[in-house]
DNA sequence: GTTCCGCATGAATCGATAG
DNA sequence: ACTATCGATTCATGCGGAA
């Protein structure tokens, strides 16, 4: 079962010569490996059903074009899906594919490719199961004449059968630290807001709570981006990938992330006890990723 | 420009003799008026753009079916089409079109009507401008083994223009603690920002912040659902078509919801001054919201 | 040790200007 | 006309240093 090392340095478009001598390094390539290339090359070295959850923020449009070239917004649905039918072979039926994306705007407008891409995906055999908000508490400012700060984030959750794993009991949430943390930690903004509600349901709702211990979560997701002043600058917060790794996988489960950037998920699958696979088409990143993760 | 009650009496379908003796008593059909039809028919007889804004949450597939008919999932975007043509025809360009909505499980998977729905709203002309997020803070509760509840809806936002009318300063929110040591002293940073546009003045920034203790809300609102009233079966509660008034509309002006039900969005705009123009297939609904709305 | 305060920095968007 | 670049705008967070 083990990927060819050879193999996977000719997969390598814009870094040739640095993918080979990184890839060349490694031992046992689709367990808790991190792989330089194309993911939809490296993953056609992968056997079917070997993956337990892919949870993936593909470079966004017009982003990141040192390293991805800048996808065009019409050309972006087209991009993806040769990549989403490897991501469909190599998961397992009882696995799950979590898609972190939000369309951008273009000329006044959303952009209609994500909307595009669930239609699409669903032609592939993906069952669209659910779509997680994460509500981003410090997005980016700015002010214009005909819209708000974006604030939020999709969190597509795509499935190969309707029976899938899901461990929710993983992701409750202690009631007595909810509450601390929420009346602790809750910023002041937070809180003029909601007492500047009169009627807001709040306070009720917690009532409703007090004597139980663990309460489910929603599927809105309230996480803070992290600040770049920490060595690497992750687009997801590590808390994002977590959330969805307990959610969806047990101890000893493969994690894949074909789009690993910064490298986020892998540590935190790492961290968590799952196996990883990292998989990017920066070379640099890669080396990276790899040293974070021994250091782990 | 008055429509011909007579007329209007044929519209209704499901209760037209009901109909019929409610839309007799009606002197100034247009403006602060609840109309009792079916909102495809009844909007013919309006003239071309004489509406503000449009804010609705029409009834959901499968729901409230006595009065309705309960629309399949299936047939939702070829029911929804016909209408929202009206739609487009009597909103003023500079109007906006709020869709509050949300796509329900089908067989264990988001069905794709309300995605679907926005390709063919852009193929007649409509403009996708934002989609904000509806954070249900005290949703319904519940458990599934596959699922989480659901916190979140759709706010679609459309437009006939990229201009439109906005008034951002009439929804601010308390903005948090940073702001007073931002106003005591500029940071080293803002300054540096400010003196590299000397070009245009002096520092016309710093006096944007002086005595600034509000901020531009995001996309995401935090509303409550109203647990009280539980009269109707529209759960829309006022604070959210509110925010959408305060936000697209000034006083006097015509905020239409073709689908009115409980009427919640027609008293909030009487209540804040403007004109409403509310459609309900439901007589006894009309009833019940004009004399709601003499009350106020 | 806490708490408080200052500060850099964002997966952004629009409009004007330039090519 | 159509695209590329640039300046202006804005606010929540976490860190580090000070009280």
């Amino acid at each position: 079962m083990k990927v060819k090392v050879e193999k996977l340095a000719k997969l390598n478009l814009l870094h040739k010569k640095t993918a080979t001598e990184y890839n060349e390094g490694m031992i046992e390539p689709y367990s808790n490996s991190i792989i330089c290339g194309d993911c939809e090359e490296v993953l056609k070295n992968l056997p079917d059903n070997c993956v337990d959850l892919i949870v993936t923020s593909p470079p966004y449009v017009q982003c990141r074009k040192n390293t991805y070239g800048g996808i065009h917004p019409d050309e972006y649905v087209e991009w993806f899906l040769p990549k989403s039918t490897q991501f469909f072979r190599v998961l397992k039926p009882t696995g799950t594919f979590i898609l972190n994306i939000k369309e951008k705007v273009v000329t006044s407008e959303r952009h209609t490719y994500v909307i595009e891409l669930i239609l699409e995906l669903k032609k592939q055999g993906w069952l669209w199961t659910e779509e997680f908000v994460w509500h981003k508490k410090n997005c980016y400012p700015g002010k214009w004449p005909n819209r708000f700060r974006d604030a939020w984030e999709r969190c597509l959750q795509f499935n190969k059968e309707k029976k899938f794993n899901m461990y929710q009991e993983a992701v409750m949430v202690p009631m007595g630290d909810w509450a601390k943390s929420r009346l602790k930690k809750l910023s002041a903004t937070d809180k003029r807001r909601d007492e500047s509600k009169v009627k807001s349901g709040f306070g009720k709702n917690i009532s409703n709570w007090v004597d139980r211990d663990k309460a489910y979560p929603t599927n809105v997701l309230h996480l803070a981006t992290e600040c770049a002043n920490k060595n690497h600058s992750a687009a997801f917060p590590s808390t994002l990938p977590e959330w969805f790794i307990k959610l969806f996988t047990e101890k000893h489960d493969v994690v894949l992330d074909p789009f690993v950037g910064s490298g986020t998920s892998a540590l935190v699958a790492k961290k968590l006890g799952r196996k990883y696979i990292g998989i990017d088409i920066n070379p640099e990143y890669c080396k990276m990723i790899e040293n974070a993760c021994k250091e782990l």
